[in-house]
RNA sequence: GGGUCGAUGCCCGAGUGGCCAAAGGGAGCAGACUGUAAAUCUGCCGCGCAAGCUUCGUAGGUUCAAAUCCUUCUCGGCCCA
């Protein structure tokens, strides 16, 4: 575990650091005693994804270190929308869109911190409750006086969207000032003097300190880590099917697993120091053994094990390893019983009766492993099926010469890293 | 409101009466090589087993034949008011 002394010292090493207020009056008040510190998450979807997932550790590691972390769950601000890192209005989401997103959000903001009593124990706040019953004038008075335009519209973000041929609502231009004002309320009620947050929220950041300079006449805090980018181009947490939720009825836990195994090796060193809660030199050492032989993968596997079990529970992780050491490891035809049950539990499976293995084509359009009948024939002309592990010959039409495994599964794949399970139905 | 230019497949973009399911690039998919990575090379990339069918903003029209010509409408850029 880490002391408070070390712990600005630590996030230096693993790169977190992008922009904070004046570092040696923070590394002073860190090492000082236990700091409140507060991290925003506004429920823009009914999940939140792997983007999110620095702050929630961030927030994991100040309590580790011995400081008091406020997950903040942006009912409020979810309902106006944050103009920084787009280049275009966003739609707002209707009221009761935004319940159900800030109930799901909520329980995973929970996931990573220890609610238990003590002086660490987390707390989840949400900025509806003291942004809902303020009234305009109110707001207006007491907020927007302490603000002025110029300095606004000197932010990086309303800059670039003013430049936009979409221009920027006044509802967006907003966003800020009520940011700036949950920071002032959690100082003023929860004594929170610092904000965490990406880069592009050093904007709403500074903000709300000048906000509570000038309103509570204090100083505060503020620190930003650098957005995690893929060095491919690749957006962070975005596969191909889209983002990379948190929620396991969305990314499945194998999944979410599979996206840390297959990252890379320029970016695992950069994941395993910003994502993991692993000492910088146990990671050094690690990263040392993985470039001794790059294709064992230690370096993906030591992330994926960690960031999956930290999401969705050691149990989960485990299964979902399992899973992949069937399906990329040995023969299928040699798996247990067992090991291909967790597999059906972590791939996409599909029931079918016995007569369905027919035909081989409508299978993969069934099973979406092919987007219609000729691009299931090009693939399968292109060698790039397989059943049971044995590629399939572009003349075969037919599953059923394969036996089924345990007489019970099929295991179909497309290409190096596609499965699809079939079930054949007891019938 | 007037004028003008434009709208092409997932994206960019060529095509200005037949040789066009439509060049080229990107993305994507597969194969080879690998390490569940990257790079590279190869193939595929509207639907259909095929005959063929449906596409080039929309709706009509001219023609043996239209993405290409004419008209309507919708949307967008630029210029003028």
């Amino acid at each position: 575990m880490l002391g408070a002394m070390d712990l600005f010292d630590d996030l230096q090493a693993r790169g977190l650091i992008h922009d904070s207020t004046d570092r040696t009056a923070l590394a002073e008040r860190l090492s000082a005693g236990s700091i409140s510190v507060y991290v925003g998450f506004d429920p823009t979807a009914d999940s939140l994804h792997a983007g999110n997932l620095v702050g929630q550790v961030m927030l994991r590691r100040f309590q580790l270190a011995g400081h008091k972390p406020f997950p903040l769950a942006g009912g409020a601000t979810g309902m106006v929308g944050d103009p920084g890192g787009r280049s275009d209005e966003r739609n707002l989401l209707n009221r009761e869109t935004l319940q159900a997103n800030l109930a799901k959000i909520k329980v995973q903001l929970e996931r990573l911190l220890d609610f238990s009593p003590g002086p660490q124990q987390a707390e989840l706040v949400d900025n509806a409750t003291w942004t809902e019953p303020m009234g305009v004038l109110d707001f207006l008075r007491d907020v927007g006086k302490h603000m002025t335009v110029n300095q606004m519209l000197a932010k990086e973000s309303v800059k670039t969207r003013i430049e936009s041929e979409h221009g920027l609502s006044f509802t967006e231009f907003s966003y800020m000032l009520l940011q700036a004002n949950d920071f002032r309320h959690l100082r003023e009620h929860h004594g929170v003097e610092m904000q965490m947050g990406g880069s592009d929220q050093w904007g709403n950041i500074t903000a709300g300190i000048d906000q509570i300079r000038r309103r509570l006449g204090v100083a505060s805090f503020g620190l930003t880590w650098p957005l995690l980018t893929r060095t491919d181009g690749q957006k962070m947490g975005k596969s191909v099917a889209g983002a990379l939720w948190l929620d396991p009825d969305k990314t499945s836990p194998y999944q979410f697993r599979q996206y840390w195994m297959q990252l890379p090796d320029e970016d695992v060193e950069r994941f395993l120091l910003q994502l993991t809660l692993r000492p910088v030199a146990e990671i050094a050492e690690l990263m040392t053994e993985h470039r001794g032989d790059p294709g064992k993968r230690l370096a993906q596997r030591a992330l994926a094990a960690d960031v999956t079990a930290m999401v969705h529970g050691r149990a989960a992780a485990i299964a979902a390893e399992q899973a992949a050491g069937v399906l990329f490891g040995g023969d299928p035809l040699t798996a247990s019983i067992e090991a291909l049950e967790v597999v059906a539990s972590e791939v996409p499976t599909t029931m079918v009766e016995r007569a369905d293995l027919a035909d081989l084509v409508a299978l993969l359009v069934r099973t979406g492993l092919a987007t219609s009948n000729g691009d299931a024939r090009r693939g399968i002309q292109q060698r790039g099926f397989r059943v049971n592990g044995r590629q399939v010959d572009p003349s075969q039409t037919a599953v059923h010469t394969e036996k089924p495994l345990h007489n019970r599964y099929i295991l179909l794949r497309k290409g190096r890293s596609t499965f699809h399970l079939l079930e054949i139905s007891p019938t």
